[in-house]
DNA sequence: CAATGGATGATAATGATTATCATTCCCATA
DNA sequence: TATGGGAATGATAATCATTATCATCCATTG
């Protein structure tokens, strides 16, 4: 827990192992969307040993201790990302066609005003307690536009 | 094609088939967001004789047509809703602890106004064809909530 | 050192969805 | 009215992502 550098974050913590240290070692170099098995893909370059249920098990604890966070776009398989404080709260558009996922940040202001004010206003109304929110975009990149 | 009320909305259609009209006659019937084996149960106590294929197969032909849209709402199995043109625009809560599905219309303009802003940003600066977007808020459900 | 409990790897199991394929149905045309 | 071909169907196998199981490993504690 400590000596890690995460310490300040977790809660009930369990071991900090090497796998889970491989793991976000990945999306540390490789700043993206990846899904386990591009984890896996990617690790097992270095670290020959782990299993791939290894990997669906700390990608699982590491959003659980809020270091990452899932993505279900559509068809296909789950998507993680590395949460960056530094970085802007964002966004994403989806390729129907490819996969591809783009970030974005535009108007940012604008639509959390927005969803603070539907939050309160649905949490009032159907006495839902909101933990968060996604907005996504669905369409056609330039690559897969041009058939 | 024509004879069933439909054939205003297609375009390159198949065949209107009993199987076909079951279906959406299932969701005429129970309105909401159902999922193909919600779809298939409900269909067996008339109809005997329909294969579960034969509703995945048309779920998404109706789909297709622009009669259902189709959600993933995260885990476990997609979601289908009759596309009701007299229904308000729309999105969805999202109860991540039994799974239950919320409508909501609540500041639909003021969201239609930034959506519009924001496609049009991004349709310029990623050069990406958007064809449509979806919103929705996560958390517990009143049942839910209580522990 | 021995006991304990979490973490791991191999692999089986699951659940949703899709693919395959033989059969049936529908409808335009002869 | 008969018929030929393409679309639709049902049964079922296959696929794909993910989860469950379980024996083993390993670090920590006493
Ligand atoms: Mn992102
Ligand atoms: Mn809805
Ligand atoms: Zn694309
Ligand atoms: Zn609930």
């Amino acid at each position: 827990m400590r000596g890690h550098g995460h310490g300040r974050r977790f809660r009930k913590m369990g071991k900090w192992t090497v796998s889970r240290q491989a793991i976000l070692d990945v999306f540390a170099k490789k700043s993206g969307h990846l899904t386990a098995d591009d984890v896996y893909m990617c690790i097992r370059k270095n670290s020959p040993g782990m299993g791939i249920a290894t990997v669906y098990r700390n990608l699982e604890f590491l959003r659980e201790q809020g270091l990452l966070s899932k993505y279900n776009f559509g068809e296909g398989s789950a998507h993680y990302e590395l949460n960056d404080d530094e970085r802007e709260h964002h966004h994403h558009l989806i390729c129907k066609s490819c996969g591809k996922v783009i970030d974005y940040s535009e108007f940012v202001d604008r639509e959390l005003k927005l969803i603070k004010d539907t939050e309160k206003e649905l949490s009032k109304k159907h006495k839902f307690d909101i933990e968060s929110h996604e907005l996504c975009f669905y369409g056609k990149c330039s690559s897969c536009a041009g058939r």
